[in-house]
DNA sequence: TGATTATATAAGTGAATGCTTATATAATGA
DNA sequence: TCATTATATAAGCATTCACTTATATAATCA
């Protein structure tokens, strides 16, 4: 049971189009900003303003890896979500293969 | 499947406090605006434009009897709004008797 | 150490937002 | 028809918000 206040910030945080498709990208893997201001072809500074309110919602996770720093879903205790990304597109190939190219392909040791 | 830009448009309406308390209560009972501001205790200029907006956003739907306006939830083709709907609290007492003594029980003819 | 790369933060700006007060529209009932 | 009740709309205002540019922090590598 979420109160509604609580869930009125979450459900604002995913009422923004960037972070929404944002959202969208980490549910099919985890990503760095480089690779989200690749994909979504938006400033540097904007794609971490971003994060950092996801962040503070609870909505992501960080890991520092070498210069980069991963950002991966947290939907553990917020099971909604996943209802809301199924309906979303999927990742174009485009995207996919940022994710895939660019710094390296995440979760293996190439740092 | 829904665009990400249409889904973003659809939860920045429920990602107000004072909507999401709106929508809440609409998943009980429909309900007119004299309801709602009997419940919520905000302005009628208020009530009113917030149901303008989740009417334009195809979340609620309008229904004129006499003269009072009720509205109800419209979910058909949002199967997620139940599950958000789901995780947020019941309504209280208070609220669910202000739903069945003013200005009538709805749908009774007591119009 | 110094240069480069990745990310975060700060400050500024224009647009959107939620609320208020005042007024208009519409239905009811004496 | 006139007063009352319910709702919608309009205008104004303070706040929030997403974005930009500039700068700071941090890790890597020559």
């Amino acid at each position: 049971m979420i109160p509604t206040d609580i869930m009125a910030e979450q459900l604002k945080l995913l009422g923004d189009k960037t972070r929404l498709n944002i959202i969208n990208i980490l549910f099919h893997q985890e990503a760095c900003v480089c690779h989200l201001v690749e994909i979504l072809k938006m400033t540097q500074p904007n794609i971490s303003q971003h994060m950092r309110k996801l962040k503070d919602g609870g909505l992501v996770q960080e890991q520092r890896r070498g210069q980069w720093i991963f950002y991966s879903l947290d939907m553990n205790d917020k099971p909604y979500i996943r209802e809301i990304l199924m309906h979303l597109p999927e990742l174009s190939e485009e995207s996919r293969s940022v994710l895939n190219e660019i710094p390296c392909k995440p979760k293996e040791d190439c740092i």
